[in-house]
DNA sequence: AGCTTATATGAGTCAATTCTAATATGATCG
DNA sequence: CGATCATATTAGAATTGACTCATATAAGCT
């Protein structure tokens, strides 16, 4: 699965957000995302094994519990695909600046 | 339509891509796009309209020809979304020059 | 004007995705 | 041990999304 496949659903999208502020158990995810899309424990659970398999999250065993961190892997490969639009948006100094950020992971001259 | 589901179609990402290396005309990236993931002209054009009403592309008419462009807008929203995770693979310089790169838009810390 | 080219739209079909309901697995606790 | 909590899995129903086919619109050509 593409890892933008994966990230075109909403639910995901907000599981990510919140693995993002810090690792969360299955339950305290589950809580939010019923409330907020009114889904059942079964459908978040799915949406996780989804984000497990794609690599977008990782998922360590505490008991009873399932705690989840998210991955960068997959999350790299969408903002590498979004570089070749940044020309579009990003002003020319900034731009290099990025570049750098980025540690000129290709060379687009030669020297 | 959110900005991700559009991105959720392999289709719809190629013909940014190729909108991202300069205007195309429908019909250019209708031939390109047949070939590779052989559909018809009809399910392109409704890929295209997709993509503009979502504000990725918009499209100038010339003659009979529709001529398309990638819209920043929509992209940068993706990227800003993206900012989150970007402190997961990130190393601590390289993201200060992003923060420099992307004009600090938020402010994280008081002063 | 009539024919062709370029592109868009609408209706209906088919397949993929997501959801619920029911059930399974495994940890915890009395 | 039996009950309960936390999470995952499976099967099938419901929904959504993408595709094709047919048709519409408009421009260009002869």
């Amino acid at each position: 699965m593409h890892a933008f496949d994966v990230l075109g659903d909403p639910v995901r999208r907000r599981l990510l957000e919140l693995m993002a502020e810090g690792e969360r158990s299955s339950g305290e995810m589950t809580a939010i995302v019923l409330t907020e899309f009114g889904i059942t424990q079964s459908a978040v659970s799915q949406h996780l094994r989804i984000l497990r398999d794609a690599g977008f999250a990782t998922a360590r065993i505490d008991g009873a519990r399932r705690i989840y961190t998210v991955e960068a892997g997959p999350m790299r490969e969408v903002d590498l695909w979004l570089d070749r639009f940044r020309g579009f948006w990003t002003p020319k100094l900034e731009a290099l600046a990025t570049e750098v950020a980025r540690g000129k992971r290709q060379r687009r001259d030669k020297p």
